[in-house]
DNA sequence: CTTGTAAATGTTATATTATTACATACTGTT
DNA sequence: AACAGTATGTAATAATATAACATTTACAAG
């Protein structure tokens, strides 16, 4: 079961436009769509932004600066995540495979490091990339 | 055989400085440190570390905006790249286990694309942390 | 040696990403 | 009502990174 989270007004607004475009934005870019519902500072951006990371609505993709909703329902948390990344045409899916996050999430070495958390990123051309 | 590459003058400098603190540099204290040696803008920092980071001499921590020497004499191409990131004290170290990258490196899912690249980022607690 | 070309450098300005600091308001609980 | 925790508003600034343009160096082909 999953832990419903209420939004407030503010993390509603950042994620529903997040959510909608359907691939990752930059927080200067959701703060420019936003300014017509009153939010008009970056940090009242970025505010909504953390707090969506941290109950795993969103993740940021780190090489790009960039946030995308969650498109894992079972990914509640935000401890192991993987991306695709085309170099092409920048189009960003998360990688759901239960062997690789089995995988990461019980890899160790001998480090002595106990590691709760990882992130991923594969970059390479997509389908339609590829082909042209 | 590794390609031998000859470094001009800055990314000598940049580098040599990034190799001996043996940690994680962010492009403004390496500016600062550079400072003396007559590199004055940013630039001239982010065009070295460019360079380093394409031919595989360091390597950038996405998540920490910051640059670090390859720990690693046979990753001389930038294409399989994992780190451990202590989220206490912020001590990372490159991760070289051969079973891993082979896992990621042969990766491949239903989505039709090729990977050619990744990057993984391991966080937990350090051994020295843990037992705080 | 000179001509061409790619790589590297120097310099100024500017763009992009993210946080500090401080004041105020809302939400739910005792 | 009093409190604690979370969220908001606003201004200023810090930190990270790139654009644009001029010049110089390295090196190979002719
Ligand atoms: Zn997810
Ligand atoms: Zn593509
Ligand atoms: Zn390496
Ligand atoms: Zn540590």
């Amino acid at each position: 079961m999953e832990k419903e989270h209420n939004l407030s007004k503010n993390q509603k607004i950042i994620f529903d436009i997040i959510d909608k475009s359907g691939e990752p934005m930059k927080a200067y870019s959701i703060l420019f769509d936003v300014q017509k519902k009153g939010i008009k500072a970056p940090l009242q951006v970025y505010r909504a932004l953390d707090k969506l990371v941290e109950i795993g609505k969103i993740h940021k993709i780190e090489s790009r600066n960039a946030f995308i909703a969650c498109q894992n329902s079972s990914c509640q948390i935000t401890k192991a995540t993987a991306f695709s990344i085309c170099e092409s045409c920048e189009n960003v899916s998360e990688i759901s495979n239960s062997k690789l996050s089995k995988y990461l999430s019980n890899f160790s070495d001998d480090s002595g490091m106990k590691y709760s958390k990882y992130n991923l990123e594969f970059f390479g051309l997509c389908k339609k990339c590829k082909s042209k």
